[in-house]
DNA sequence: TTAGGGAAGTAAAACGTTTTATGCAATGAT
DNA sequence: ATCATTGCATAAAACGTTTTACTTCCCTAA
């Protein structure tokens, strides 16, 4: 349907009056053609509205520019529709234009070890796999295919897995910490997701460290990621019931709107005594009020180092990771102290 | 690289013993091969992984199982980082995983008319256009090259084009205006957008004649859909310098935030001298105080009907549309009156 | 006995490219 | 005068399927 009609490089020969393989040299850059005769076969091909058949192509070349996106965040979520966490719903639309300016295309792929598979499924150059959890099947899945891959995100289980890309999040736990410090908190509680990913796992770990180096007991509240305003609020109950603390670092911007809403509350006040902010941005942070302080990650960065080390890695077999881009802390009124 | 090492049919014919006739009709459940045969290809092609070769399959059959998704919206925006209302950043996800389901590859193609042109562009089945402008280049591209397609909103400057899906607007915009009356309003204006869809121009429509029908002077404040919670404000600023009206309708959360903060600022009360509607529910909506009446709009329910109609058009060469879904209103405690 | 027909399976063509191997002049070197 | 070399162009193979047309065998009906 879609073909049939198409134009074929038979006619485009005819019309230039050369072989076949005279045109797809022309087109293509290759073999040696003159001058004159490549520019006629140009003209030709212009005329009819000729584009090489991308199947046929695929099929000759082994490689057709297309590469597939797996979000496993929403494969756990079941049914696609984000909640609220910026760099998730940005990150398809931004990745598929940065593909795009290298001529490659994005499929979107949801889990690969479900059928039905896709049917290009197999047949992609290679996959960006965002936030893949520890012991993830579709990891194994391309691994035993042979099928190239690129991480947002690090693989938890496998240490010596170089493919990926990220933010700086231990840089970034870092940051916000010595923010709090230096607006005089002593005492910080962390608000922690559930899923079993880098992110959480680096975080965690460098808020333990930052406690053990203060001599302060860690306190952490685990949430689901799924939980949203109402999961920040549960956390901002428990909190409050164990004693008010200086301040609340929250994984996700929701659970931080959440914390926040039941700490005002309890007419406690932000920042004045407790202050509050999250390690992603995102809608329910920037209109809170007073509104969060915030990381905005960096989905176009780490897009493009993604590509980067999928194109390496495409055409000469291997490429250098871990490569990090950096969030940005935006400070906001929920942790200003004059 | 990622094929090479692939299982071909011709492993899977060795193996099991057969032609490879027999393996391609047996798996795809062609021909008369007896059921024994069947059952001994079926094994092999297990053992081994074979997977039919996407490319190869797609050139013999002219079709491959995989739609675009071309998002004018976004394309218009330039950056593919949409902001703020809810449907676009989820239809993406939703399309994609309900194409699945019907067995088919969901690629996201930015603007078909601006080279470099995705590779795989001119091979998919067919296309899913999103809010196509008046005039569209995308749909003449399509229309020139016999693409099948599909819209999520109907093309402005073809009313004789039926392919195309979408929430019933006008019925929406009948169900918010008589909301407002039962609740006393008599003076309603429009913050309407500015790109040239469908949308605007069925709120636009069936605001003008509800106008027409109560004896009241429209007021319209056109509003770019990219200015944001900014451009909302703004709004608001102009609405009141031209006197305070019963009820403001504006086409996006973000427009709804906006204006309700500088009516808030100024002293008047929503909902007890001025209600506020949004007629796309957004983050912006939700969390506003108060929170904003608004539709949610359904792009499960159309991505479902844009596939039944796109898959129709697939096999038999036509289909019958507009098929329209409902938005739903969700009223919030900006139209509150008790 | 023979023609007809169905069941089970296969050989080979076709899909539209790219690439490899080759051909043919014309030019330059021995 | 002959042999390489170079520049330009082409024929044909190959990619991995699906599909068309054909073969073979066996059974049944006339």
């Amino acid at each position: 349907m879609a073909r049939g009609k198409g134009v074929t490089i038979r006619d485009v020969a005819r019309r230039a009056g050369v072989s076949i393989t005279a045109v797809s040299h022309s087109l293509n850059g290759k073999g040696t053609i003159s001058e004159e005769t490549r520019a006629r076969v140009k003209a030709a091909a212009d005329e009819l509205g000729y584009q090489a058949d991308a199947f046929a192509r695929g099929m000759r070349q082994g490689s057709i520019g297309a590469i597939g996106l797996v979000m496993r965040s929403l494969d756990a979520l079941g049914d696609y529709t984000p909640a609220g966490v910026d760099v998730f719903e940005r990150f398809a639309g931004i990745l598929s234009s940065r593909a795009l300016a290298r001529g490659l295309s994005l499929t979107l792929v949801p889990d690969l070890t479900r059928s039905p598979v896709p049917p290009l499924a197999f047949s992609m150059d290679g996959y960006v796999i965002m936030s893949p959890n520890a012991q993830d099947p579709v990891i194994e899945l391309l691994d035993r295919r042979g099928i190239p891959y690129v991480c947002y995100g690090k693989l938890l289980d496998k240490p010596d897995f170089t493919r990926w890309s990220s933010e700086d999040d231990p840089l970034a736990a870092r940051q916000i910490l010595a923010h709090f410090e230096a607006a005089g908190a002593r005492e910080v509680v962390l608000v922690s997701g559930t899923d079993r990913n880098a992110w959480n796992a680096d975080f965690l770990q460098e808020y333990l460290s930052w406690c053990e180096r203060h001599k302060v007991t860690p306190r952490v509240y685990e949430q689901s990621e799924r939980s949203g305003l109402d999961g920040g609020r549960d956390a901002g109950l428990r909190i409050l019931a164990d004693g008010v603390p200086e301040a609340v670092f929250c994984m996700t911007g929701r659970h931080a709107a959440g914390v926040q809403q039941e700490i005002l509350a309890a007419g406690v006040t932000v920042p004045g005594q407790v202050m509050i902010a999250a390690a992603s941005d995102s809608e329910h942070a920037r209109s809170s009020r007073p509104a969060i302080t915030a990381f905005e990650l960096n989905p176009a960065g780490t897009a493009d180092l993604l590509l980067d080390m999928l194109q390496e890695l495409l055409k000469t077999g291997e490429t250098v990771g871990p490569r990090l881009t950096r969030a940005r802390l935006r400070p906001r009124a929920s942790t200003r102290r004059d």
